[in-house]
Order: structure tokens, then sequence, then C-alpha cells
RNA sequence: GCGGGUGUAGCUCAGUUGGUCAGAGCGCCAGAUUGUGGCUCUGGAAGUCGUCGGUUCAACUCCGAUCACUCGCCCCA
């Protein structure tokens, strides 16, 4: 992938084609579960985007216009902050639980590198309640994200899933005093990265939050619990720690979403269970989940997402709560790596299915005459206007990745006559084309 | 925000201690092949060597500045 300016990347066509494909699959996807397209503005309010994220975060600050407001905008860093503000404005006139989905280009202004952008997609979907939003919600959202990577013919892949509730209802008893709540959430992000870390390192730095030794060496046991087995034996082992009804809640909720999955029927190798999960944004409160690829290790995860208890607070100050889940793809990541691997087809440069070629210009119309009848028939077609010699026009073809060429001189064509040529197999196929219908679609097929 | 690297044709890069060093491969265009692509062969177009300044008889080569891109760290998708 190479950007011209920094950070922002940019396509070739047989690269943004496949990009496209498989942008569409998640969409048809989300579709399919009945979740309705989103659109926000690229800009927010700082004031808005500066409830969650950080100013470094902020790529751009724009002060409107005007000088004498004070209003100032800034680009938008993810797609739950506008989601967010979206409701805490429109509440009142939609429909309870939610379902929408979103694919749209953020921005970071962070510094860029491989896989790391300054302007990326994100896709997202969420299901919002009114105060309460069934479990079921969480497993549905953890299938419907299974499904869609499955169907994306990528790589192996595999979902961890995790429970808030299950670290937090641990770290709590563990970590008291003063600042205890920021502690735990810095505590958190700490084991959130033990794969990153090495031992020494893990270690050294959660001694920094007080915690004794002998709930350290609790937490060590409790920690490596998802090394040993499978997504039961490990559940089988958490419930009897019974470190707090708040642990028990979580192991609880893990049990019943993965229980869920089972009856949805998504297999068991796609999911499992990791109790060091915890994923960085503060919201999540319960189910959380990261998807990876198997064997792809240097691009981090390629999606992942949760349950928040509380979407909007953090927007507006109103009494209402809004429950949510939601996941998020990232393709931005994802589709240059699987390029660079060979590991996407993206052997067409062209959308088109049939050129016409054109032998004898002065009969342009009735090539373009022909072309329209092949549109009709909904055959995505493009008629060669340049003037070429006919082996020219067919080489276009080919390395454009255009499968088939119609062929036909001016006698043919008063005759209506044609050439179907399929480059790939070198079949010829001689039509009439006064009246075409299916068959000459089941041709170009 | 901090710390490295690189900058020569559309792309990937080579250019020896400063002195025919402006090159190769791929790609592109044309022809061999007057209705039919990929292969092969032949020929062709294409670069103010990132930019500005300095050193020198001489700079792609050395020095400085600047811009751009890039890789790590932080953080994230």
């Amino acid at each position: 992938m190479k950007s011209d300016i920094s950070g922002f990347p940019e396509f070739l066509p047989n690269e943004q084609i496949a990009f496209n494909n498989v942008m569409n699959t998640i969409k048809e996807h989300f579709e399919l579960y009945g979740f309705v397209p989103m659109d926000t503005p690229a800009v927010e309010r700082i004031e808005t985007l500066l409830a969650k994220g950080n100013d470094s975060e902020i790529y751009g600050l724009y002060r409107l216009a005007d000088e004498n407001s004070k209003k100032s905008l800034g680009l938008r860093f993810d797609l739950t902050v506008p989601f967010a503000r979206y409701v805490s404005s429109h509440h009142g006139r939609m429909i309870f639980p939610h379902k929408r989905y979103q694919i749209a280009p953020v921005w970071r202004g962070e510094r860029p590198q491989y896989g790391r952008y300054r302007q990326f997609y994100q896709c997202d979907v969420d299901i919002i309640g009114e105060d309460e939003l069934s479990i079921s919600h969480d497993a549905e959202i953890l299938k419907l994200i299974t499904e869609t990577l499955r169907d994306l013919n990528i790589p192996e892949f595999t979902t961890k899933v995790n429970n808030r509730k299950v670290l937090t209802g641990f770290l709590k008893h563990v970590i008291v005093g003063e600042h205890a709540e920021e502690k735990i959430l810095e505590c958190m992000h700490l084991i959130d990265k033990i794969d990153k870390l090495s031992v020494d390192e893990f270690w050294k730095g959660m001694e920094e939050f007080g915690i004794s030794s002998k709930d350290l060496t609790k937490l060590k046991s409790f920690l490596e619990v998802e090394k040993r087995g499978s997504n039961e034996e490990i559940l089988k082992m958490l419930k009897p720690l019974n470190f707090s009804a708040e642990f028990n809640e979580g192991v609880s909720e893990l049990e019943t979403v993965l229980d869920l999955l089972k009856k949805f029927g998504i297999e068991d190798r796609y999911v499992k269970i990791s109790t060091s999960l915890a994923r960085g944004l503060s919201y999540y409160t319960g189910t959380v989940f990261e998807t990876s690829f198997d064997d792809i290790k240097d691009i981090g995860s390629i999606g992942g997402g949760g349950r928040y208890d509380d979407l909007t607070s953090m927007i507006s100050g109103s009494d209402k709560k809004f429950v949510g889940v939601g996941a998020s793809i990232g393709i931005s990541r994802m589709v240059p790596k699987l390029i660079d691997k060979g590991l996407l087809n993206c052997a067409k440069s062209t959308t088109s299915q049939l050129l016409v070629t054109v032998q004898n210009r002065n009969f342009i119309g009735s090539y373009m005459k022909l072309s329209g009848k092949f549109r009709r028939l909904g055959i995505k077609t493009e008629t060669y206007l340049q003037d070429k010699s006919l082996g020219a026009q067919i080489g276009y073809a080919s390395r454009k990745g255009i499968k088939y060429v119609l062929i036909a001189n001016d006698i043919e064509l008063l005759d209506n006559k044609a050439i179907i040529r399929n480059l790939e197999t070198k079949e010829q196929t001689v039509i009439r084309t006064e009246y075409m219908g299916k068959e000459v679609v089941d041709l170009l097929r």
C-alpha cells in the first residue's frame, strides 16, 4: 500500500475493487440481519469529541469561518461518539431496540506506519436499547461478525471473548483505596497487553497497583486458566473461584453468551474465552471480544467490540440511559495486508463484463446501440472508442480482466451477427443480436 | 509527542574513493502479425538524480538546511 500523503491510503483500481467487494459483503451481512444504514457528518463539535477521546486523537481542529463564533469542529476519530450524539439528539423518534450500521472513514492524529493510518474505514454495527437490552444481542452481534468474516474468504481467524465484570469483579477487591477506579482501569489495560509484554515486564508493571502478593498469585492462576482447554473447561475452572458477586455475574454472562452462540449455530472453533482480554475503550461494561487472524500476527486485531451500559452519558447529562452492544471491523487494516500477502483476489482492474470492440468507426453509433442492448440485460458493458487495432482493443480487455469481447465488422453488424469471445477459454460463439435474452446473459456469466 | 531510515525514469532499484554515471529490469508505445489478447523478437518514448544553499576546476556522489515518504515507541482499528 502506497500513499502520497502519509497515512491517507489510496488504492489502484484492482485494489479498490477488492476493497469494495469486502465492504459490500460486510454491508450485505449487516443488512441481512436488519441493521439500518446510518450516516453522520465527518465533523462533530470539539466538546462532543473530547467527551471521549483526547486531543491527540483528533486530526485537524477546524474553527468555523465565522471568527466571532466560539464553536469549533473536529473530524471524528471513531463512529461511536457520533452515534452516541445521534442517539441523544434523535431518540424521541427512534424505535428501540435500534439496530444500525455505519461504514465510513474516521481520522486520527497519530503518526502513521504499516497497518496504521490517519484516515481509515470502520464498519460498525450496534444494537441499542432504552434502559435495558437482552444479552441475547451480545450473542447475535458475535454471530453476525463471525458469519461476515467467514463469508469474506479470508484466512482463519478466532475471536477472543471475555466479560469486563470478570476482570473488574476481581480487581475491585484487590485494588482499593485512593484513585482505585483509575488504577483498576490502568491495571485492566496492562492485563490486556499481557501477550505483548515479557513475563518480567508484565509482573513488574503489576506491582505498581499495590496488589498483595497473595492476590497476585490468585491473579496469575486466574490469567492462566485460558490456556487450559476448551471454553467449557475454562468456565468450569472459573466458576469455583468465586472472587466476588460481580465476578460471578461476569462468568455467568460469559457462559450465557457462549451457550447462546452454540444454539445460534456458531462453531466452537471461532470463539475462545480469554480471561486477559479487556480492550482499551473505557466504556465497555460487559461482554468484550476481539478478532485476529490465526496466522497473521503483525497487524493486530481486525475487529472487536462489546457491551456498554451507558452510551450517551458521556455526551449528554440526560437521565435517559441507553444500553448497547456493538462491533467494528477494521477493513483498512485488513485489506491491504491481505493484498500484500496475495490472499485476496485482485486480478480485475475493471467491473466490466464485456468489451464491445469497434472495427469500423463509421458505425460507431451502431456499436454503441449494441452495447446498450447488453446493458439493458444488466451486463456491465464497455464500448472501445479509441482508434486502435482490434488486437490492441482485445489486449486492453485482457489486461483489465474483462472476460468477454464482442467482435463484429460492418458486414456482421448489418447482418445482426456478432462474435463473443471468452478471453479465458478462447471459446468463440456467434450470436444473433436483434433479440437477445437470457441465453446471452447465461453465455456471458 | 520521542527516536531511527530513505529520497535517481510510471514501478522496483543499481550507480564503486567526487572525474562519459545519467543506467538495468519490469511497465508503457510501435512493428514483426491487415479482423483476435497473453509468449517471443526488434525498435521507441521517458528522469533539472526531492528542493534550496555550500565546498570544489568538477557534485547523483561530500557538507548544511528544508520538504516528503518510511520504520520503531506511545496509542489504537
